[in-house]
DNA sequence: CTGAAAGCGCTTACAG
DNA sequence: CTGAAAGCGCTTACAG
């Protein structure tokens, strides 16, 4: 690409670069209307555009944020990941989208290069296992806000789902529905990520609550590759669940996955009900019950409290976290249980 | 976050700065091996990170590409950005993608800015309404390459489908399935969106071929939210289409949503078969036969091309088209039509 | 109302 | 083997 430059409009429009940047910032406050006038043919007709790079070297601010998904295979982040780019858009930002894959040491890398390139602020679904850094840019009050997920002992502001209410709705609508064996299955949670354990936990309080029995055969918390392994344990009990709550759309995706290939029949010979509202939950056969996050307003809410952190509000106050409602998606991939 | 720099690092290093950025990158032809210790040090203790803003401003590159996406609600645009990801991971690239929602205003801005934050490359998915523009960065030899479509006139690039090819699998299976009134609906047409067009005109070749008439209120192109008015005046006709061929993943969730609406069973109703792999194909009931796309050797060529014109390989000798095999999936949402 | 000068944090010939 | 100097393309006090 050829490079016109500050210079090239300057020397066309016989005026200092000075000027033309005054004129490119919109400080017209003692600018004569003829060098305007000059200064704007000559960026017309040289068809120059401002070198973005430069201009962010000189004011130490590249207008651009860094998202690090922890895995962008899941709904929830693509879904997120649109809300922030509208807030981005209409304040001028531009993102980069990064992902971790779950895995610390890419976390880690993402979170320096982005630091390198200078981003404004960050917003990082956290693995949870870099809690140096994550310490660190809060210590140098880095803008920073966590979505989806919260790091124990690092008091940094993060956007969540009310959790434990998303599994006890999804308990209370089976035990509604005469389930008794209810059983629940999540990825894995060996490294505390935060969700995850609240999602179960929200499962066996609510059991608790409805004085079901808590049976440890009845949960599990694996990898996506192992979910069919997993259910084909659970469903070989001599009392297998009756009703299974996905704790996320990939486990849900595996479950319907067994179901299909067992000639399972939903929800007769197995109620689901999934965290996280699936694309096709709706046009399924049967339709999928299922926990909606609202997944536009949380992300919504992550770029607004980051741009208010950029901007320098909100440094003092810090409120911590940001819990939102998940909602009941009533379909019927749980029916009454009487009725069979 | 505190801002430590070269000179910083030299400082504490007790050398100059020169030296400080020749051990950054890596050239120590001539270094002292206490120097290079010394250096070392000196970047460990502070923390030191370049800053990548600066060096971008000074070597004219800034290692990060564009990826403009048509439309990212298409299942295509995330896998095809997932396989550029991983080319630009290996070659230390990033990458910013903007979602141009089939608007060439976007789009146009979208152009713009990146070209402004000076990204060294550009791939678009072409809304085919900027030809200006792209003529511009043409004769600029600015690298360029266009995906999923090509724009007529405009001799850059193009990774895509043998979508002509793509409809006449479809049609052929349901040939052979013994069809006969088959119908084909795609999202709009209008602005001469190549793949829509080629794919309409490989089912018109392919029924042809197969001596079927080509009955023109068999066939339509219009807006995702026009797909279900569009079904029912198709299959409100007298003698209505048996089978149709839903020219993208849009248009195929919108079937299905007729489909569920309306009670329909599927195929002894109507037989679908969807251009584009969705994820829920295999698991859905019936599963859904599909002809896909192989979207991550796409966007990996998009990637390894763009980085080839980066690095000045591959100006001279351009290459137009390269044009990618779809594959049939064989599944269950068209069946023997004798067989009913 | 406009311009000269310094500086953002790097890199890169070039000199020694 | 290392350093001084210029420069990438902007912006921003400050002077006049």
């Amino acid at each position: 690409m050829k490079s016109i430059t500050i210079s090239d409009v300057a020397a066309h429009a016989e005026v200092s670069k000075s000027t033309v940047s005054q004129f490119l910032n919109k400080r017209y406050d003692y600018m004569g209307e003829k060098t305007k006038q000059r200064i704007e043919m000559a960026i017309d007709t040289l068809g120059y555009q401002p070198n973005i790079v430069a201009r962010s070297l000189k004011q130490k601010s590249t207008k651009t944020i860094g998202v690090i998904v922890a895995n962008i295979l899941h709904n929830f982040s693509t879904e997120v990941s649109r809300a922030i780019e509208d807030v981005c858009n209409h304040s001028g930002f531009h993102m980069i989208i990064c992902n971790a894959d779950d895995d610390p040491v890419k976390e880690k890398h993402y979170i320096e290069i982005l630091l390198a390139k200078q981003v404004d602020g960050l917003i990082i679904f956290p693995t949870g296992n870099n809690r140096d850094l994550y310490q660190k840019m809060l210590d140098n009050q880095y803008p920073l806000v966590f979505l989806d997920r919260s790091v124990e002992g690092i008091p940094i502001s993060a956007i969540m789902l009310e959790n434990e209410k998303a599994s006890r709705l999804a308990v209370e609508h089976l035990v509604q529905k005469d389930y008794k064996r209810i059983g629940m299955l999540t990825t894995s949670i060996i490294h505390n990520i935060s969700p995850r354990l609240e999602r179960v936990s929200g499962y066996k309080k609510a059991l608790h609550d409805y004085g079901l029995p808590m049976r440890d055969d009845y949960v599990n918390s694996v990898e996506s590759s192992s979910v069919q392994d997993s259910l084909e344990e659970m469903l070989g009990l001599s009392e297998p669940p009756e009703a299974i709550v996905a704790g996320n759309d990939l486990v849900l995706i595996e479950i319907l996955k067994f179901v299909k290939r067992h000639h399972l029949r939903l929800p007769e010979d197995l109620a689901v009900i999934g965290i996280d509202d699936v694309s096709f939950a709706s046009f399924f056969t049967p339709p999928i019950t299922t926990v909606a996050q609202p997944t536009f307003k949380m992300g919504k809410m992550a770029a607004e409290v980051l741009m208010d952190k950029i901007n320098q509000k909100r440094i003092e106050d810090e409120r911590l976290d940001y819990r939102f409602e998940p909602t009941l998606m009533v379909r019927d991939s749980v029916d009454n249980k009487d009725v069979t």
